[in-house]
DNA sequence: TGGTTTAGTTCCATTATTCGGAACTGTGTT
DNA sequence: AACACAGTTCCGAATAATGGAACTAAACCA
């Protein structure tokens, strides 16, 4: 897929491994692999070495190592929204008591960093971390809407159109003009284009430069409510979007270095 | 610090930029890095290209990408004990009431896989991915415990021993007597050895043959409880230990492959 | 039993990448 | 205008990755 020198090759490997979504072999790594049986080896040692796989000698398997875990602690706290839009999310949950999604992009599709269920309590790595297409979710179109002309061609033409219900959105074309409506309007419908009886109403967060920070959707089954009650929803999603777009501009060009919110240690 | 090849050093770089826990900008890293400036500019290339590290331009700032973020929640899904130990978490945290940590070694260090506080809500990533040291913590002390003779040495010898109260063991000969107790005993307790005031008991979490899979451990303040109380629930944490012991094996040897577990598409 | 396939591992001469000092560019400062 | 400083590019030398082939260890089977 990427390319550049061996640390994308070998983070080819990773990728392949994590897709597996099971403790894998090497030879079933070796079929699905275009490189040769030496080369994968070498690369599956590497990575072991560096915990990035996890080798059980007793199956003989390789599979994703937890250091990875520990990165994405660090990815999750400083990279993303999800630390900041946190306090937002619990309130806006608890306002409106319906189901609340973070998103951000990555490399042309949804990565969920965050979420608030009405009914059950926050469901840790099983939600955060999960990816889902850019062009059939509410997040994704409303952070597509609002990506600067060139990056949205390039997304919209890198995404892979699969018709997940007779609402999908067949193709870039197709799609470009509900992009342009969604930007106008402000707001994204997903009017059960990837799930039947789930809708969604989404807004983008965006930086005082307008530049796309994120996603944030509310979410419900068709049974339970409709658009018009969506509708009214809006103001509120429009003003969390907005507090947390501020929030982050704040932190990350701190008029007066804000405190440095040292991780206190503290487990056990 | 570790140094196969170039996808060690590149993981060294990806590192030092996630430990400085907020986005750094290049000089700031070149000042801590053994690398030269050139050298140091390429892996940062390298890894923005790869999406592991994420480039502001407008900050001109380095920080942790969000593809961790993904190749993380399948590292947890498939790597960590805690998609299988969860319902088995939640059996006993409502059942006693008390905090529970679940959490596995790397590279001789506490990494909490997952917890259930009484209290709050579960705390997402902000929790899952942390570390802590593995020499004074309960869920430390009783994975090493059962650390196989030669790797337990090699552990103890590259602890970093810090006296944060009073109790903690100083180094690794006290420890080492204190370890041999706990493997007669069957499980471990935290005397307010990593926090004023924080008392905990753990058990491990082994395979049938005898292999550390992780720590599971019960938290809480000396103002709530004593370890009187503690060791009441230690047959709790055994059997739930046991439990999960048991369903890793049933899940990595199938007597029958079982169920593939499709991670069934449905998020907006 | 011995022969045959299959999976996993090591070797090493060749080849391609990485390395890093030095020179360059662009921005802000006195 | 001269200077300092952060960031970027260049390119020959140094190093690391490559992968075909040979090897070992099981598993399979006639």
């Amino acid at each position: 897929m990427s390319g550049d020198g061996t640390v994308g090759k070998a983070m080819d490997v990773l990728d392949q491994v994590a897709a597996f979504g099971r403790p894998v072999r090497f030879h079933a790594l070796l079929a699905a692999s275009p490189f040769p049986k030496a080369t994968l080896y070498r690369f599956l040692q590497t990575l072991t070495s560096q915990r990035l796989l996890e080798y059980d000698p007793e199956s003989q398997t390789y599979s994703v190592g937890v250091r990875l875990v520990r990165l994405a602690h660090a990815a999750w706290n400083q990279s993303s929204l999800a630390p900041i839009a946190r306090p937002h999310l619990d309130d806006l949950s608890a306002r409106i008591g319906l189901t609340v999604h973070l998103a951000q992009l990555d490399n042309g599709q949804v990565l969920y960093v965050d979420k608030r269920n009405a009914s059950q309590p926050v469901e840790m790595f099983s939600e955060a971390g999960k990816v889902g297409p850019a062009y059939c979710t509410g997040v994704g179109k409303a952070m597509l809407a609002y990506l600067p002309e060139l990056e949205r061609k390039r997304v919209l033409t890198q995404q892979s159109y699969h018709r997940f219900t007779p609402h999908t959105y067949p193709d870039a074309a197709a799609l470009e003009a509900e992009l342009n409506n969604i930007a106008t309007r402000g707001h994204a419908y997903d009017r059960e284009e990837h799930e039947p009886g789930i809708i969604c109403i989404a807004v983008p967060v965006l930086s005082s430069r307008g530049r796309v920070l994120g996603g944030l959707s509310i979410t419900g089954a068709t049974k339970d409510l409709d658009f018009a009650l969506l509708e009214t929803l809006t103001p509120a999603l429009h003003a969390t979007a907005n507090a947390i777009a501020a929030e982050v501009e704040a932190w990350r060009f701190p008029g007066h270095q804000p405190q440095t919110a040292l991780q206190g240690q503290s487990n056990r």
